[in-house]
This record gives C-alpha cells, sequence and structure tokens, in this order.
DNA sequence: AAATTATATTAACGAACGTTCATTAATTAA
DNA sequence: TTAATTAATGAACGTTCGTTAATATAATTT
C-alpha cells in the first residue's frame, strides 16, 4: 500500500472540519477516515482512539499567543496615537479571528465548551481571559500614563473586549465574512470606546 | 398500566436538561426515558422522533417577548432617572437569564447553534437581536429626548448589550451563580456606559 | 538484499443507537 | 357495559458506533 505521508495532520485537519461543523459526538471515526482516503481501522495507527483526536485539535490549537501573534513592532509604534492603535489593534484581532483555522476552532470551543469531553476542560472563557489580560495591560498603561480618563483596566478591557467578541460571534454564524462590513463596525466601536475614554 | 399525568411535560423537561448539558448528539432516547421512569419505547407515545423532541423544546422557549417580560410599569416610571433606568434594565434582565430553564435553553442554543438539525435554524444572533431591537429603540428615544448623546441608537444598543451578553456568558460555565458578583459587574459597566453617553 | 518498521487493508466485535411492533392495562366516551 | 383511546411494556429490527485483530504491503534501516 502507498505511504501517504502527512496522514496524521490530514485526519487532524478534517477532524476539525467535520466537529466544527457538526460538533463532536455527532461526528464518527468513519465520517473522518472517509474524508481523509484511508479506512477506519487506519486512523488507529496514528490515534488511539476518538477521544486522543479531539484532545490533540485542541493542544495544537490551544496557544494562541496573542501577544505574539498580535503586537508587532509597526503596532507599538502607533502608542503615541491611542485611537490609531485601538483601531489597528482592534483590526488585527479581527484578521486573526478570521483565519479559517482559528474560526473552526472558535466554533468548536463554543460547541463543546460544556461538555467536558474526557474530563479536559474546553472553555471559551480561557481563550477570552487570555485576551482581556493584554487589553487589560494596554489599557492599564494608557491611564499609567495619563492619555485616558482614571478607570480600572478591567473595566476597560471588558468594555473594549465585548462588543469585539459579539461582532466576532455575530459573523461566524453566517460564513460569508463580508469583512469590510465587518471593519466597519470595529471601527465604529473603537470610536465610541474612544470618545468615552479619551481625557 | 399506571396513567401518569404529565409524561410529555416530564420528557421535555428532562430532555432540555441532558440537551443543555451533553449536547443533542450525544444525549439518546433511552438516557432521557431512563430518567423520566419509563422505557424507550412510550416515549413514541408522546413524540414520534428525537428530532420532534428538540423541535419541541425550540418552539416552546422560543417566544421570549422580552417587551412584556422585562419592561414593566415600575421600569417604565424610572425613565426620568436614565442611569437608574439602564441599572433597572441590566438587572430585571440578568434576573431573567439567571432564571434555570433560560439558562439551559441558552446553553442549547449555544451548544446547538451550528449543528442545524432537521433543517431548522437555531441562532442565538435570533435572540441577540431581539434584544438589540428592544434597547435600540430605548436608546433611540433617550436620543430624541436630548436625555444621552446623539449617537447611532444601534452603536448604542450594540455597546449597551455586548458587555451584559458577556458577562451572561461567562457566569454560565461556572454553574455557581454568585449572583451579586454579576449585578456588580453589571453596575460597573452601566456606569461606564451612562458616562460615555451622558450629556 | 534482508530485516524492520510504519501504514494500510479486510473483517469482525460487542455495544448502543433510533425506531417499530404486538400486546396489555388504565382511562375516557358512547 | 361496552367500545375506543391512551400510555405503558418487553422484545426485536436494522444500522451505526468505537475499537480490535490478523494480515498485507510500502518505506526505511541494517
Amino acid at each position: 500500500m502507498p505511504k501517504l505521508k502527512g496522514t496524521k495532520e490530514k485526519i487532524l485537519e478534517t477532524a476539525l472540519n467535520l466537529f466544527a461543523q457538526s460538533g463532536y459526538a455527532a461526528t464518527s471515526i468513519r465520517d473522518i477516515s472517509r474524508r481523509v482516503g484511508i479506512r477506519e481501522s487506519a486512523v488507529y495507527n496514528h490515534f488511539k482512539s476518538k477521544e486522543e483526536i479531539f484532545l490533540s485539535i485542541i493542544d495544537k490549537y490551544r496557544f494562541l499567543d496573542l501577544n505574539e501573534k498580535i503586537l508587532s513592532d509597526e503596532l507599538l509604534e502607533e502608542l503615541t496615537t491611542p485611537q490609531r492603535f485601538l483601531i489597528t489593534f482592534s483590526n488585527k484581532l479581527i484578521d486573526l479571528w478570521d483565519k479559517p483555522e482559528e474560526k473552526k476552532f472558535m466554533r468548536l470551543l463554543l460547541m463543546e465548551q460544556f461538555s467536558r469531553i474526557s474530563g479536559r476542560e474546553i472553555s471559551v472563557n480561557g481563550l477570552l481571559s487570555e485576551l482581556r489580560t493584554l487589553c487589560g495591560m494596554i489599557l492599564g498603561e494608557m491611564v499609567k500614563h495619563g492619555i485616558i480618563k482614571k478607570i480600572d483596566p478591567e473595566i476597560l478591557a471588558d468594555e473594549f473586549i465585548a462588543p469585539l467578541f459579539l461582532i466576532r460571534a455575530e459573523f461566524m454564524v453566517t460564513d460569508e465574512s463580508s469583512i469590510s462590513e465587518v471593519k466597519k463596525l470595529v471601527e465604529q466601536h473603537v470610536n465610541f470606546f474612544w470618545n468615552a475614554v479619551r481625557l
């Protein structure tokens, strides 16, 4: 039989697609294997169970490391013009969220966050709180430097993130992203937020 | 055999509990019937399929009719003191969301919104947009009466709702509601929002 | 070239799935 | 009182599930 290189990766990729589309329980090993192009028994050469496939996906995408992915040098240079900074930051976030794999992963998380597959906690809050921490730091610095009003950074972070997240969630259902419309909404939000916090 | 009154309701109630806990696909007719206290075949005296149970649940809880549930007379009297109004409004919303059945229904919606069980669209956005419309109207009136800044009511609605929704979503995972903590967060949000929109 | 390892195949397992069936007891209507 | 309806039962259906075993072949290592 031909050795198809990268079968393991293909299984993970296919499984993410199907899990994100129909949910973990509604997706069978046979569904996955059929799409990969192998028999279901061959899957077990790469993963010892369906749960292990799921957990591998979680582990693969769990590490967002937002700081690295978003905080580029060009962004940090815009810190002197806070409003621009916030818009650029938001758009970077939206672009990140709009990447197909991030989208699918978020869908999977939303669907399975309550199921606790194999005891492991699958939380959307985890991803969110990472983002909240980052925003809290940035906005906290802005407060400290007297760029914006003196408001508890945690509150600022929530107020900044929540509408962005909702915009994102809304456009995750309708698959045709229409990214320009999203960015318009983002800009409107940032303007509102900026007017709320500017001195 | 004894006739147990209300079996149909009991099935719906049990099914909602299990669907909201583990998801539709991971819940079996046997799970449901066992908890109801009948054999799985007896379920089919009341519903012709598993899907019909699911759709019955959706139909039962779909009609929130927010206006009726939230807009009480006492609330409307507070319209002269907008900040108080917003806090009362938010707390009413949180109380509504905190009702066990609403909570479970929202969980179910969050889990199954992407699955499109039996073609029927199951959207969280539907519930959200109803709320957004209501808030848009209220805030639009406030703008028109010169109570708050002149900002697009749709934007105002989004900015007002999003943090509330996120607070809600966050406390849906940790089942111990700690409603007082939620209300503190809500109050902080309303204060932020009020300061952003006041003249 | 031989041995080993990795990856696929076919076949099958027991368990669980949603659903149907004939039957029976209890309730309701005539 | 009888007939019809309702709601339960236990058994069985065909299907699909996750998983395992035995086996064959390709790729890699020796």
